[in-house]
DNA sequence: ACTAAACTATGACAAAAATCATATTTTAAT
DNA sequence: ATTAAAATATGATTTTTGTCATAGTTTAGT
């Protein structure tokens, strides 16, 4: 069992907020684990007894429209937590969790965060400050989606993936979605994105070299993107 | 000034932890007043420097897209409270508050609210339950955007401005949008909501008489909001 | 290395939605 | 009460986006 102290979870979640006291009762109570790329770490409709954090990869927050099709509403990466509204709310979540690179995650039993809830005013605090700035990220997107169409929010989105991801030393995304997790991020048809990125690709946006994107001329993105 | 121990704003928001003391302390710090439909309660990046109260009437959030074009994000009724992420967050308002009818709100300096806060456990769990449920709110907003066509999201609000808002004697909505305020909520061309209301009105799904709005066939509704 | 399955790509077409134009009706201000 | 402005309505047209079909490519498992 590793001591949490140096873990990259402190560095970006409400953990930095823990002493040491609090920090060895976390890494005793803790559980971490592998999952692999597509694994679920929890559904839609489950009950957490618990938050996730993520030490390494990334996963994709999904819900199933009752069209069929999943919406992926927001990238989790290596350093952030997982399950916190759920926690807080009490309530079963209300969205599904899906490994997209292999991870490391720990879970941390619920019992031991309210109890860090409860008398670490900072902690508690540091969580509620998440669950705002992701509240202000829903609406955010939640405007993009209502207002942009589909050649914007396509190159806004890989804008993002860019800012947020960063890039191999070949220039490409490092976060590798297929062009159907693409299609779910900006709410289209995978055929239409596909069709977008070809367009792209042809008129020198981005190039395309197998399943690699890489953003050649951003500045314009950036301009299609608004 | 009133007392704060009868208002409608107890039953619904994260005041309902207030004891008579913290009461007597709100009574004593807030302002009430009037806001006219039409008014702007504040605007998208306005520091606030407290949260309201909405003893009565509804107002919409909205946020101005770069296309020029407000997408309305929530509407907030009678009971609720606003500006709560912005003071949890410590960060200017992400969204405008605008009447929709003639208001009476009371604001609650942000020193007293920070004092509830810190002081009173129930209360500021109260709040970030708030903000937990305006999270799963707009996860699930945003995915109907995303996943759903105009029809299906007309429909749905259709439903929602009854089901949350209520109807007239007669059966008309009784929250009064305009056509442009219905199109900035399903993110669509005001024409092309005007075109399928007058649909849903051939069909019989709806009646519109003048401006009001009556949904004749709620099931058939249902199914088309799925 | 081979094969099936999954993923990517593209064309043809259909459907949905936006835009532009123009009436008509309603509302608000004088 | 009159008039201008705003809101609603509808037609014509274009643009955007989705769907279906099909072919090529990549990936994973034996």
């Amino acid at each position: 069992m590793s001591k949490c102290e140096q873990c990259i979870v402190r560095e970006f979640s409400a953990l930095k907020a823990l002493n040491k006291d609090e920090l060895l009762k976390l890494a005793d109570c803790k559980t971490s684990y592998v999952v692999k790329k597509g694994e679920v770490i929890f559904d839609e409709g489950d009950h957490l007894d618990g938050i996730f954090c993520v030490k390494d990869g990334v996963c994709k927050l999904t819900k199933l429209s009752s069209n069929g099709k999943d919406q992926i509403v927001k990238l989790v990466a290596r350093g952030e937590l997982l399950g916190q509204r759920s926690l807080i709310s009490e309530e079963p979540t209300n969205l599904s969790a899906v490994a997209l690179e292999d991870m490391t995650v720990c879970f941390v039993p619920k019992s031991q965060v309210m109890d860090f809830f409860n008398e670490n005013n900072k902690f508690s605090l540091g969580m509620m400050k998440n669950v705002c700035h992701d509240l202000k990220e829903a609406d955010n997107v939640l405007v993009n989606l209502a207002q942009k169409n589909v050649k914007e929010r396509l190159a806004a989105t890989l804008l993002y993936l860019h800012d947020s991801f960063g890039v191999n030393e070949d220039g490409s995304l490092k976060l590798h979605l297929s062009r159907e997790e693409i299609s779910s991020i900006i709410g289209t048809a995978t055929e239409s994105c596909i069709r977008l990125l070809s367009e792209f690709n042809k008129s020198g946006l981005i190039e395309l070299s197998g399943k690699k994107i890489i953003l050649k001329d951003k500045k314009e993105l950036r301009k299609l993107a608004e």
